[in-house]
DNA sequence: TTGACATCAGAACGTTCGTTCTTTAGGATG
DNA sequence: CATCCTAAAGAACGAACGTTCTGATGTCAA
């Protein structure tokens, strides 16, 4: 066989079972129930199938040896976006399933939090009254970073810096002053991602 | 508790470090696994947990036994704080909403696609080089839009205008030019949210 | 002080799972 | 007409898995 070819004759079926059942239950269930899924009967040749798809890129394995989908699993042909040739842009690894977008801009979900932002003194980072700020709870962060910090007991957004020594917060817009926090600076989080929605 | 408590005392601790690892994996292991994940010894107790997690909405099975994530899962709190950018405001209770991010941006995803975002002719809408448009795939548009346009097989995001009875495309960044299309302008899509990612 | 309850640990057990090996059927090749 | 290759079937086996029970704590209220 060609070892890099992505699915080579049958395979493409059997992806394409695999890639449906994923999607009603978003998980790959064991061999026995692959048989049912693939409509074979044989657990090595199940096997044997998700070995190569696994070379091809369309799936790995956990540590635990459980089969997981890659991103390349997820990735629609383009056939049905009508675009004439010559693009700059690949709309490639675009609209993978439907979880991508938080998949991408969260971590740790446990230690990540939405907050609507307000104002425009960070106007010159491009973040803008009404986006959704994607944040990361901790309390520490370097220099340069934009983050959440609570100042006299309110949040505020702020590129942090340091002046003569001491930590700063910096607003992205000249019309408005440097925070010279007296004391501690309490950071509530960092900014690790930024979501904006146009309406219509 | 009470039987709807959606994570009751520890229970959230365990939520939360199941989404962790579920977020690193993108599975959910076995009851053996789970130990380790939550630094407990016993899988009988795993399996309390789960189904109290399950009870809960947060988690459920397939027809083959199969712990799956649901919706609810997946959602993260919007805090109804609004970091203010200007005039801090009061950091009232925080009565959080649960949010995912893909159901906030994306109406119709057969319709949806997302493209990274190239060069700085949008920077005066906020639209920085990296940033990723969501977009929606259809041939009409309204003035004041911002449109992902076909010009010369290439895609471009601009804003759509119309100058003199005819449609433009309007850079949002003085050092690019008004692009005014001969014969017809087609559009690829309409814009529709957008996504940035800080990395560290 | 007692008992209820929540939180776990540990063992027991039958079932299922993944893996490997052997075998079979049919089409292509030569 | 022999033989290779692909595409499976099927059996065999130890390890892993899910489930259920029984106990051991610790906490809190009565």
């Amino acid at each position: 066989m060609t070892d890099s070819n992505p699915s080579s004759s049958r395979d493409a079926e059997y992806l394409a079972k695999l890639q449906d059942y994923y999607a009603d239950w978003k998980s790959i269930p064991s061999y026995a129930a692959l048989c049912d899924v693939f409509g074979i009967a044989s657990k090595s040749w199940v096997k044997a199938i998700l070995d190569r798809l696994e070379k091809a890129g369309y799936v790995e394995r956990t540590p635990d040896g459980m089969w997981i989908p890659t991103r390349q699993f997820f990735a629609r042909p383009l056939s049905d976006v009508s675009v004439p040739a010559g693009m700059p842009v690949m709309v490639n690894d675009t609209q993978a399933d439907y979880f991508v977008i938080d998949d991408m801009l969260v971590d740790a979900p446990s230690k990540t939090t939405l907050i609507p932002v307000k104002g425009d003194s960070m106007l010159g980072a491009g973040i803008h009254d009404g986006d959704v700020a994607v944040i990361e709870k901790r309390n520490l962060a370097n220099v340069g970073d934009i983050v959440v910090a609570i100042v006299d007991g309110e949040f505020t957004l702020k590129t942090l810096d340091k002046e003569r020594g001491k930590f700063i917060l910096r607003p992205e817009n000249q019309a408005y002053p440097v925070i010279r926090p007296e004391g501690t600076l309490e950071i509530f989080g960092v900014l690790i991602g930024l979501v904006r929605k146009y309406k219509h």
